[in-house]
DNA sequence: AAATAAATTTAGACAAACCTAAAAAATAAT
DNA sequence: ATTATTTTTTAGGTTTGTCTAAATTTATTT
């Protein structure tokens, strides 16, 4: 079964809406496809007719096994352009989702294959997202927020949960990139912001909005 | 000025017809595109509309010469792309083009900078076509095919004309690729077919149709 | 120069993915 | 248990790129 790349967008979302928040509704996945609710309703009519998804009007939706696959082999595409683009091609980590946008719609899976041999099989994207191998299985790593961390623990930078352009930005500013060993200072009850040090570096403070962000291993 | 994927390959087409046929006709386009002259006569108003071509109804038409650098530009990144997947990759190169039409129309001028970077900026893609320069310069060959060449005569390999998976296929078979050194040892003037020598390999024969696409320099 | 043939264009329709506005169903509040 | 609110769906319309069938223009014959 092919997709148009429009179904792939709603295929992918609806698989990361399930995976963070647990459920997905005809408007959460509007807001996020950046359409409209009636769009939402008629895709969903296809998707079910392509056995995507299961629906019936006004009870919700949700992927299909066979949707799921989908779903991973797209993130799994995904992931890999990721890491293409900045492993080999040089690219700042902000500045990659937007390309791997395009390219995960290519269709061709001995490229994805080759792709996959070439980059030495990742397990991680550069924002450290586990990619799906060619089975859809995930690499789990457990990981908190830096956020949560008590003053004087260490813990190595694993992945960011937000991926918005402006805060991959300003942690690359902060010389913040995945596989960063980051050392909590102290913690201001007030705002929730944290005193970090990264060795060789004066220490800094960040926020609570970013803080809660940055996810890490002890 | 941006381009949808369908408008960007009818750019190319016509540039492709314009350089090979020296003309295009609203016919001979449809033909190239696998659809019917009234489509085309559609999407030359729009392309008009987009100061891509000139065109006046019944008159024919050509690329403006911001079409062309559009054209360009295009070509750049189909043999960027096919250069990319049997060169890091390791795809034969009869399987290339297809997936290239596909990366062609990533957008996204660091992405094809950095690729051609990354890929030493060569000025010949797989099948030896000359790839435009980011200022859509070509690097151009005097070359034959190997059907004009006379008896002991020996070339090497510099591009193949028509570029169905089949020839390169065949082409594949005899071990002929970009490069090859082939010494024409006699030539059979009842249907043109030629006996060729690769080192340390035995002889075999061409026929006339094939010898015809396959260009060298002496 | 008229008749015929070929090439091209117009007219009107269709499918995909979107939209707005209105209706229907589900949920929450009184 | 009604009423009010929110969510979701339907109805009908738009745009892009395609189609067929018919009309128009150009090119070729006779």
């Amino acid at each position: 079964m092919t997709h148009t790349p429009t179904e792939e967008n709603y295929i992918k979302e609806i698989y990361h809406l399930q995976l963070v928040h647990g459920e997905v509704t005809t408007n959460s996945l509007a807001t996020a496809m950046k359409t409209r609710p009636a769009s939402v309703t008629d895709m969903l009519k296809k998707l079910r007719s392509k056995r995507v998804v299961h629906y019936q009007r006004y009870k919700g939706f949700s992927l299909t096994a066979s949707g799921t696959r989908t779903a991973l082999s797209i993130v799994r595409k995904h992931r890999l352009w990721e890491y293409f683009l900045v492993n080999k091609l040089g690219f700042d980590w902000h500045k990659v989702h937007e390309v791997a946008e395009e390219l995960e719609h290519v269709k061709c899976e001995e490229l994805v294959t080759r792709l996959d041999e070439y980059l030495g099989k990742p397990a991680f994207d550069p924002h450290g997202d586990p990619i799906p191998n060619h089975k859809g299985q995930l690499k789990k790593i457990r990981q908190e927020p830096i956020s949560s961390f008590l003053p004087k623990q260490t813990g190595m930078v694993q992945s960011v949960k937000n991926q918005s352009p402006e805060i991959l930005y300003l942690l690359l500013h902060f010389g913040i990139g995945i596989g960063s060993k980051l050392k909590v200072i102290r913690k201001f009850d007030f705002d929730g912001s944290i005193e970090i040090k990264i060795d060789k570096q004066p220490p800094f403070i960040l926020s609570y909005q970013v803080a809660q962000n940055i996810f890490c291993t002890k």
